[in-house]
DNA sequence: CGCGGGTTTGATGATGCTCAAGCCCGGTGG
DNA sequence: CCACCGGGCTTGAGCATCATCAAACCCGCG
């Protein structure tokens, strides 16, 4: 059962287990989708109507510039969200494309449903904080590391905090992901590699 | 009084108005301190244990290399928070320097007080969930800032997101808050003024 | 008047980007 | 089964951006 994940997901973020009941109310709420490789969650000038939880498979999140340069701000996998924050919740129109890189099943929900299970479900509740939490500790983070450290450093970075990032990305998005170029990454890669 | 402008912040993030009650524990809980000009709040290796609310004055959150190097990863002024969240929340000891840029006034706060107010004040409850949402939000776009944008670009949407900032801070910490040194940023005013 | 911190200016060099070509490898069709 | 794509990665050369180092400058303050 496709739901099972996030059910698991979500007891790991709180103290609460989920009551029989509750979960009834998450699967209605949560909206199972199987997504293929290349398709499109979110396309720019959309508002982002949905939050989507991955139980299998791997995603992006870009902008594209007039040049059609392309800027990864966001990468997912298995039991992570994916979703533009700002348009979800103010419902404006978002800058970012969202794509899946792999064939994929996400469970999706609507920010009216997310309400009312935040009211509804404790753990839900203490779920969302948590992931708020983390989120504003890891993206401090990121900050940090973009202003501060050099590509070969960004990149070490990366591979030691996600290394599953480096395995299922193809490398163009890895680079893209640092703000660096595919050029110089194969090269810092390179360099790594005698070391 | 001290606390009435955190009274009318809090407010302002929420839908509830504050009862006498609530205005007396809220009281109780944030403790006033005045800070002189480069006193600091907190200190490398130090756990956080206030989260800092700026009535008056201003700040900024830096870390430093060996080699004496600052980063600036936040610059705060009056009705803005300061503390490292991770060592507050984790009680972990922190990587960052905290340190007050002009004599100020602040109300500081511990983990566990704070813990109390949002379960005892649904307004405070409101508060940290807005300020969660709008600090996701606020840190993705910087993220996509510093990794697609150069210094020219990264410094004009600064000064018009917060112009603020171009008045209160010396022109060396707000280099150190883009990424770039003071001189690349000494030269970019001075082309971007005759235009 | 002279000191000192922050800013500016200039010269030089490193880092990383761009453009272009070659390479590797898996997939497809003859 | 092999030849031939084609996409992604690598490699190289030249160039732009930005950091570094050093000196001059500006201005408020003792």
């Amino acid at each position: 059962m496709l739901h099972e994940p996030l059910f698991a997901y979500i007891e790991s973020k709180s103290s609460h287990m989920l009551t029989d009941y509750e979960k009834e109310r998450i699967q209605t709420a949560f909206k199972t989708r199987h997504l293929r490789k290349r398709q499109y969650l979110l396309q720019e000038g959309d508002v982002c109507r949905y939050m989507a939880f991955i139980v299998k498979g791997a995603g992006r999140m870009y902008t594209m510039k007039e040049n059609s340069q392309e800027t990864i701000v966001r990468l997912a996998v298995e039991s992570w969200w994916l979703g533009d924050y700002e348009s979800y919740n103010l419902y404006s129109p978002s800058i970012y494309y969202i794509e899946m890189t792999e064939d994929s099943d996400v469970l999706l929900v609507t920010h009216e449903s997310m309400q009312d299970l935040v009211a509804a479900v404790p753990a839900i509740d203490e779920m969302v904080r948590e992931i708020d939490r983390r989120g504003a500790i890891a993206t401090q983070k990121r900050i940090h590391a973009a202003i501060s450290l050099d590509a070969e450093e960004r990149y070490e970075l990366l591979a030691k905090t996600y290394p599953e990032f480096i395995r299922r990305f193809p490398q163009s998005m890895i680079a893209s992901y640092l703000g660096i170029s595919p050029e110089t990454l194969s090269r810092v890669r390179k360099k790594t590699l005698y070391k």
